[in-house]
Order: structure tokens, then C-alpha cells, then sequence
RNA sequence: GCGGGCGUGGCGGAACGGCAGACGCGCUGGACUUAGGAUCCAGUGGGGCAACUCGUGGAGGUUCAAAUCCUCUCGCCCGCACCA
């Protein structure tokens, strides 16, 4: 026997006879229930890191599990393909194109990937970039196109300066551009959207038919879609034939307005400056703010701003004459870009008021207290009744807003409205390594999608990188240049490609039938395998990933296409990988690499420790030592199980029913450590529990070896080595394979059933009971563990040490917890 | 500012409201050994010779019983951030 098992051997051993025998693939339909169990797919990079592995490896243990209890499990992997550091990299080393770095990192990442022996069926492998992919991404949009749910509009873009080039939001850090550290400017350029706004309280609502999703992503998704209710009222301008309108949540406060604010961006603010003096001042501020729009947002308080245009408003309610002022605390990309201004009442309308000597006019007054504009510290938002209101004067202020909206209303002067903050979802990216938007522009027919019959729209590989700035494609005369397929004549082509995101939020569609050439999937199998059942990946995801394949899946629910509403029934956000309390990274040189530790331990350790060290959705700090002590175990684990051989293979195991004396106790444990495992890994995904039951399973089981023989019973030895194996299987599936084999079993250990317990075998006799005085433990007694309540009081309270302890004292109250403990209490 | 999460031995972490610290690391001792940084066995929260006693960031509270539930508070982490 070696002293360390040869994991070098073992590894490689069984991933060829897996892959040989395809046992991870997976038949479409069975007689079995169908589980889906994914991860996130990657980005290729390089590279795995650990956080891949986390994330496999914990999907694994998942998909595992799943299958020994029988059910028909889909688990698919692929990678999300396209994307920017593909054409960095192209423009860093010349002479590689995107599609080479792409495809040589996929690789890489696929072989390391089999090397960690995660149970994926590689035939349904998928690649975004692929144009058999693609395709389908250029159908979807096609879809939304049709469904009038993709439109083109005009709308600023981050662009950096520096590197001549759009920048999507995810390459905006701290307002400057990721790679060059330049600060990123505004432009404005016509770009695809899509109206995922449509689709705003649907995503809201149905966060409620997620209950296997964790409650921080739920709250995420919630604040990102930002649902307010409130009031559209419009103003008229003073001596103008103009307006605005402004969106409030205080509709019961109009009639404190005391001035009127502008986006400095919003078009009505030229038309009332025009030809006044103020007009170059509003200028300049609007300038301003439209340059530092990003970097703005990252300031903790930017000073509050506000220019008067020279124009006035007169309130609808009330026909009061207020100022209209420009200020860079209003957005123009929420609401309307306009808000009235009620100072006594809105904590920030209170400061910028005091700083411009803007009056303060008190509407709400809270019963018993007069409040004082004068005296006023802070905005009052409590309730009260509605004063200097006119005829609202008395109506609590909680009435008055459904009150003045409803008289708002009526006058035509406004109407209730519900705003989101969700905004359209952009995805043109002026990009060349994506997929091309198929749309062409006829001078005849204007924007003309491209049938899907023409599908797909081959991104071109024969292009320059050079870093002009613009993209290869605008460049590329062939592909640029296209015929009308409407009337034939002369067009050309859309440029930009989409945003990766749309890539990656149908990818699971996808995988049900990835090679199929005639649709996106076959709906047979995706009405079979929707929704996914398990999804597993960083939180990093919560909103955007997750929001969006939340939408494309609601719009595909309308057009009939699919038959969920939801794509991912369950969610798991595992946390981050640490190293030295902190995210590991290049620049702190803290990274551990997943090729060193599989070279140095093998797959199964790291796979191990990175499932021992702490509970999934936790973050998990790496530790050298640590995964030591998990290598220590797999060898301990080896030393016990394969110098057996398969000397117990022609042994009985022992019939249901209770042994007595040490095996009855070596079945019990064997026994309880199913229980918890199964239940660590089923219920609550505690895999660090598992692993740690099944440690202790080993342990008895060395315990076990120390019995003399002529006690010991060949068929509990042999129940408790095949469960020890059987359990280990989905965290360290090659080892448990090899002693599977070793152990004389000729199938593999991964299609055995779940073990199941026997209730009858962990039942003990006799239980130890703690007596309690007063709380405090002060005694332990053995007690039959069937025992009546009232029995155990009697039983305890005859003991002679409990009588010593209670001794002239009066016992007011016994409390008996069955099986565990009794606490007297006295006095 | 708003929202969410987390504070337990030297460390990672366990504990349906019921024996705090499972399991692993580390450490200590022993066995085996030419050797041990391998392996096996035992011990290991603090204080005390002991009976005991103190202990889950801090302060209160509910309860026969609180790491767990409630209130306040401190510290750290994450997300959003002028949202009208």
C-alpha cells in the first residue's frame, strides 16, 4: 500500500472512462423527474479562478446529489464568449484575433474544467460567439423587434476620450474608463433599446413568486426597479404659451410650492432663458453639468446649484406666481427632469431654499405643534392635517394626496402616475466582438429587420485592429454594405453589436437543444426542462443578468414561446473566494491558483476544502493548511477503505433491525451520518455540515477497526465502507470512483441510489439527559429514551445528587424536554 | 443618507429557543520509527488543585431556558446613492 493515494493516476483515469462513456450525458425525456441544475456560465479569460471553482464545485455536489436520488438531471456548461478583453487583447498583440484568443482561452478553461471532473455533459456545450449561437441571439432580437419592444433613439453614451471609444456602464468605474483611468464624457448617439420598462411591474410583482431566491437579490431587484407612486402636474409658464410638468410622490403638498426646478439638460430651459440675462449663466451651469453627469455621482454631496431662468410659474391649484430655477440636483433621465419645489416639507428643497432666500410655505400641520418656516431646522415629513390649502384645509394629509391627485385630475391639470426607476435597457454597443444587431437601413424603406431566413448576420473575420476608436465593422465595406431585403435596392447595414448581456440571458434556453439549426430550441424539450431548478453564481449578478433573462423569459411567456414565466426557480448566490481577509487579485498578488493546488493535491482536495471551509452563500477564506487537512482526510479515507479490497464484496449486509453493543453503534452512526448528509446537502445546501458528518463517519470508523475482530460484524463494516463511499461520491467523485472499484463493485459509484436511512437503526436505547437547576446544568443522567415526561421528572427528581442539590429548597416548576434535558426550578 | 448582511476559542467554522464551541486547522503530550514535517492514540475556550465559576461585540428586555427572539448601541462588509 503507498502512503499517499496517487490522485496523479486516478484523476486523469477516471475522467477518460467518464468522458468514454459518456455518463454525464443526459437524454432528453425520461420516466424520471427532470432536475436543471446550472451555473453561470464563464467569460473565457484565461483562466479558471477560484471563484469558478467554487461555483462548479458546489453545482457539482448539486447535480450529483440529484442524480443518485434519481432524478434526470440536466448540466450543462458553455461560455459566454463575446465580449471586450477578447478585442483587447487582439489590439494589445496585433496578430491575434479576437475569435483565436476566444477559442484557445475556451480550451484552456474546458480541459481545466475536466480536470476538476465536474459532471457536465459536454455535447450540449454551447459558445455565444459561435454563429450557431449567435443566430438565435439576432432571432430574439428579432422577436422584441417585432413585438415593438426594441426601438432606436438618441441617447447619451459614456465615452472616453482617451481611448476614442463607447464605453458600456458595466466599464465605468468611479466615472472614468476602466482601462485607461481617463474621465469618461457624455455623447449623445442613436442606439438600440429595449423596453424592459414595459415590463417594470411584472418583474416587481412576480418577485413574490420567488421564494427560493434569496431575499437580498429580491431587494436588489426591487430597489433597481424603483417603483414610486405619485402625481404628473403640470405648470404653466408665466406669460408663455409653455408648461412643464413635474412627477411628485407628495401630491398633498402642491400647494407649498414655492419655486420650480429644471433639469439644466431639459429642452424647455433654452426657450426660457432665451434673450434674458441670465441666459449665459444657465448656459455655462448645464455645460457643467452635463460634462461631470458620472464622475458627479460618485461625489458624497455634491453642492446644490440653482440658477432662476427669468421665468415664472403659476401653480395650477392655487394660481400662485413662483420662479423657475435650473439646478444640477435634478435628473433629467427620472421622472419628468422637472420637480416643484415645497421646502417646508422635502429635506432637500429645505436646504437649497435656505441657501437661495427661497420662501417656505407650510401646508402640513402636525396636531398640537404650529410650525414656524422661520424656525424650521429641518423639512417636516410627519403626518397633519393640510393647511394654507385652500378647500383641502383639515383633510389629513394621508387623504389629501389621493384627494388632490383625484382634483387634479378632474381640472385636467394632472393625474396619478407610477414611476420607475428602471430605464430602458441599451444594447448597442459600438463593439466589433459581439453579435451584429440584424437590422439594415434602406434609404427607400427605412429600418428593415433582416428575415430570419437571411439569419444569421455573420460577423465578418477579416478585419483590422487598428485602435482608431471606431469599430472594425463601420470600416468593413462589405459588411457595412448591404441590399435592401425589402426592395432590394441599396442600404447598409446596423454596425453595432449587442450588448453581451443579451447573449447570456437565454443561454439556458439554449442548452436543452443546442444543436438544432432550424430553432432557438426545440419546445418540447424546453417545456420538459423550464425552469431551471438550481442556479448557481456570484451575487455580482443580482441585478442585471438576472433582471434581464427574468425579462427576455416574460417576453417569451407573452409571444408563447415558453411556458414559464420565471427561468430560475432557485437561486444560490455563492460569496467570494478570500485570501488574506481579502478579494484576491494580480495587484495584491494574493491569488491562489486552481492549477497549482490541482498539481499539488488534486481535484478531489481542492474540491473539498472549498466546500469544508465554509457554507456556500458565506465568503470563503482560503487557507493553505486548511486544504492540507482535507488532502490528510482523502488519504485517511484511502487507508482505511482500499487495503480492503474487495474482501467484504460476497458479504451480507445486515438486514433491517436493531444489533446491539459495537455495531449496533457502528450502524447507528453509519445511519445518522445518512441522515445528516442528506439533509445538509438536500435541504439547506450546508455543505461544510456534510463534509463534516461524513469526517466523523471515518472516525468511527477507524474506532470501529480497533474492535477485535471475533466482535466485529463483516456486513456493518461493509454497510459503513459503501456508505462512506457512496456519500463522498458528488464532493470527491474520482476517489470515491477508484475505491468504488477497488472495492469490488463493477458500475459506477455515481449512478448509485441515495442511500437512505433506516429509523429503526438510529434509534438509541438509552439517551444522556442533562438535569438543569435553574438553568444551569448541574447533573447528567442515562434515561431510557422512550421515556414519558412524567417518568423522567420522577426518575430525576429521586437521584441522589438531585436531591442534594435541591435540599431545602422549594421547587416551583419542572420542566422536562423529552430526549434531551430537564430543568427544575426552585426557589 | 437608504437598504441588506455579519460579529462565537489562536484560526475556518458548528449549534429545530434546550449541554456553546461539532468537524477541520493549529498547538500539547504519547505510541510507532534509522528518521518524522508521515501515521495512529489522547488532550486542547478563560480562571481555579478542586467543587465550581466566567464566557457568543456592548447594554437592556422576553422566557423555566437566549449565540438564537425583541429594543437600543458599537464595529466591520456589501449593494444603491441628489429618484423628487
Amino acid at each position: 500500500m503507498k502512503e499517499r493515494y496517487d490522485f496523479k493516476t486516478i484523476e486523469p483515469k477516471w475522467q477518460t472512462r467518464w468522458a468514454d462513456q459518456k455518463i454525464y450525458a443526459v437524454p432528453d425525456a425520461a420516466d424520471k423527474p427532470k432536475y436543471y441544475c446550472l451555473e453561470m456560465f464563464p467569460y473565457p479569460s484565461g483562466k479558471l479562478h477560484m471563484g469558478h471553482v467554487r461555483n462548479y464545485s458546489i453545482g457539482d455536489v448539486v447535480a450529483r446529489y440529484k442524480t443518485m436520488q434519481g432524478f434526470n438531471v440536466l448540466h450543462p456548461m458553455g461560455w459566454d464568449a463575446f465580449g471586450l478583453p477578447a478585442e483587447n487583447a487582439a489590439i494589445k498583440h496585433g496578430a491575434m484575433h479576437p475569435a483565436q484568443w476566444t477559442y484557445e482561452n475556451i480550451a484552456t478553461m474546458r480541459e481545466q474544467l475536466k480536470q476538476l471532473g465536474i459532471s457536465y455533459d459536454w455535447d450540449r456545450e454551447v459558445a455565444t460567439c459561435h454563429p450557431g449561437y449567435y443566430k438565435w441571439t439576432q432571432w430574439l432580437f428579432l422577436q422584441l423587434y417585432h413585438q415593438g419592444l426594441a426601438y432606436k433613439k438618441k441617447a447619451a453614451v459614456n465615452w472616453c476620450p482617451s481611448c476614442a471609444t463607447v464605453l458600456a456602464n458595466e466599464q465605468v468605474k468611479d466615472g472614468g474608463c476602466e482601462r485607461c483611468k481617463a474621465v469618461v464624457e457624455r455623447r449623445e448617439l442613436e442606439q438600440w433599446f429595449f423596453k424592459i420598462t414595459d415590463y417594470a411591474d411584472r418583474l416587481l410583482d412576480d418577485l413574490e413568486k420567488l421564494p427560493g431566491w434569496p431575499d437580498k437579490v429580491k431587494i436588489m431587484q426591487d430597489n433597481w426597479i424603483g417603483r414610486s407612486e405619485g402625481a404628473e402636474i403640470t405648470f404653466t409658464i408665466d406669460g408663455m404659451d409653455e408648461s412643464m410638468t413635474v412627477f411628485t410622490t407628495r401630491p398633498d403638498t402642491v400647494f407649498g410650492v414655492t419655486y420650480m426646478v429644471l433639469a439644466p439638460e431639459h429642452p424647455l430651459v433654452e426657450k426660457l432663458i432665451e434673450g434674458k440675462p441670465q441666459a449665459e449663466d444657465v448656459r455655462k451651469l448645464a455645460a457643467s453639468v452635463r460634462h461631470q453627469s458620472e464622475l458627479a455621482r460618485t461625489a458624497t454631496e455634491t453642492e446644490k446649484i440653482g440658477l432662476f431662468t427669468g421665468a415664472y410659474c403659476i401653480n395650477p391649484v392655487n394660481g400662485a406666481k413662483v420662479p423657475v430655477l435650473v439646478a444640477n440636483y435634478v435628473l433629467m433621465d427620472y421622472g419628468t427632469g422637472a420637480v416643484m419645489g415645497v421646502p417646508a416639507h422635502d429635506q432637500r428643497d429645505f436646504e437649497f431654499a435656505r441657501k437661495y432666500n427661497l420662501p417656505i410655505r407650510v401646508v402640513i400641520q402636525p396636531e398640537g405643534v404650529a410650525l414656524n418656516p422661520d424656525e424650521m431646522n429641518e423639512a417636516y415629513y410627519g403626518g397633519g392635517l393640510m393647511v394654507n390649502s385652500g378647500h383641502f384645509d383639515g383633510t389629513p394629509n394621508e387623504d389629501g394626496i389621493t384627494a388632490v391627485t383625484r382634483y387634479l385630475d378632474e381640472k385636467g391639470l394632472g393625474h396619478g402616475l407610477i414611476n420607475y426607476r428602471l430605464r430602458d435597457w441599451l444594447i448597442s454597443r459600438q463593439r466589433y466582438w459581439g453579435a451584429p444587431i440584424p437590422i439594415v437601413y434602406c434609404e427607400k424603406c427605412g429600418t428593415v429587420p433582416v428575415p430570419v431566413q437571411d439569419l444569421p448576420v455573420m460577423l465578418p473575420m477579416d478585419v483590422a485592429f487598428t485602435p482608431t476608436g471606431r469599430s472594425p465593422l463601420e470600416e468593413h465595406a462589405a459588411f457595412a454594405n448591404a441590399t435592401c431585403p425589402t426592395c432590394g435596392g441599396q442600404a447598409w447595414r446596423e454596425t453595432d453589436t449587442m450588448d453581451t448581456f443579451m447573449c447570456s440571458s437565454w443561454y439556458y434556453y439554449r442548452y436543452t437543444s443546442p444543436r438544432d439549426e432550424d430553432n432557438a430550441w426545440d419546445p418540447a424539450s424546453v417545456r420538459y426542462w423550464l425552469p431551471v431548478d438550481q442556479y448557481i453564481g456570484g451575487v455580482e449578478h443580482a441585478i442585471l443578468h438576472l433582471l434581464y433573462s427574468r425579462f427576455f423569459t416574460k417576453v417569451l411567456f407573452d409571444a408563447g414561446l415558453v411556458d414559464n414565466e420565471e427561468p430560475f426557480t432557485n437561486l444560490l448566490t455563492q460569496g467570494m473566494v478570500l485570501k488574506d481577509g481579502t478579494k484576491m487579485s494580480k495587484s495584491k498578488g494574493n491569488v491562489v491558483s486552481p492549477e497549482d493546488i490541482i498539481a499539488t493535491y488534486g481535484a478531489d482536495t481542492a474540491r473539498l476544502f472549498i466546500l469544508f471551509a465554509a457554507p456556500p452563500e458565506r465568503d470563503l477564506e482560503w487557507s493553505v493548511q486548511g486544504v492540507e487537512g482535507c488532502y490528510r482526510f482523502l488519504n485517511r479515507v484511502w487507508r482505511l477503505v482500499e487495503p480492503l479490497g474487495d474482501s467484504l464484496a460476497g458479504v451480507p449486509l445486515p438486514g433491517p433491525g436493531k444489533m446491539s453493543g459495537v455495531n449496533g453503534e457502528m450502524r447507528r452512526v453509519t445511519h445518522v451520518t445518512i441522515k445528516r448528509v442528506t439533509e445538509d446537502v438536500g435541504n439547506r445546501f450546508n455543505f461544510n455540515t456534510a463534509v463534516s458528518a461524513i469526517m466523523e463517519l471515518v472516525n468511527a470508523l477507524y474506532q470501529y477497526r480497533e474492535v477485535p475482530e471475533m466482535d466485529r460484524d463483516r456486513g456493518v463494516m461493509k454497510e459503513a465502507v459503501e456508505t462512506l463511499v457512496v456519500l463522498l461520491a458528488p464532493f470527491g467523485p474520482h476517489i470515491a470512483e477508484e475505491l468504488w472499484e477497488v472495492t469490488g463493485h463493477a458500475e459506477s459509484v455515481h449512478s448509485m441510489p441515495w442511500p437512505a436511512y433506516e429509523p429503526e437503526a438510529i434509534q438509541e436505547d438509552e439517551v444522556t439527559i442533562v438535569v438543569q437547576i435553574n438553568g444551569k446544568v448541574r447533573e447528567r443522567m442515562l434515561v431510557p429514551a422512550n421515556i414519558k415526561p412524567d417518568e423522567m421528572k420522577e426518575l430525576v427528581m429521586q437521584q441522589e445528587r438531585v436531591q442534594e442539590l435541591i435540599a431545602g429548597k422549594q421547587v416551583v416548576k419542572v420542566i422536562p424536554v423529552p430526549g434531551k434535558l430537564l430543568n427544575i426550578v426552585v426557589k
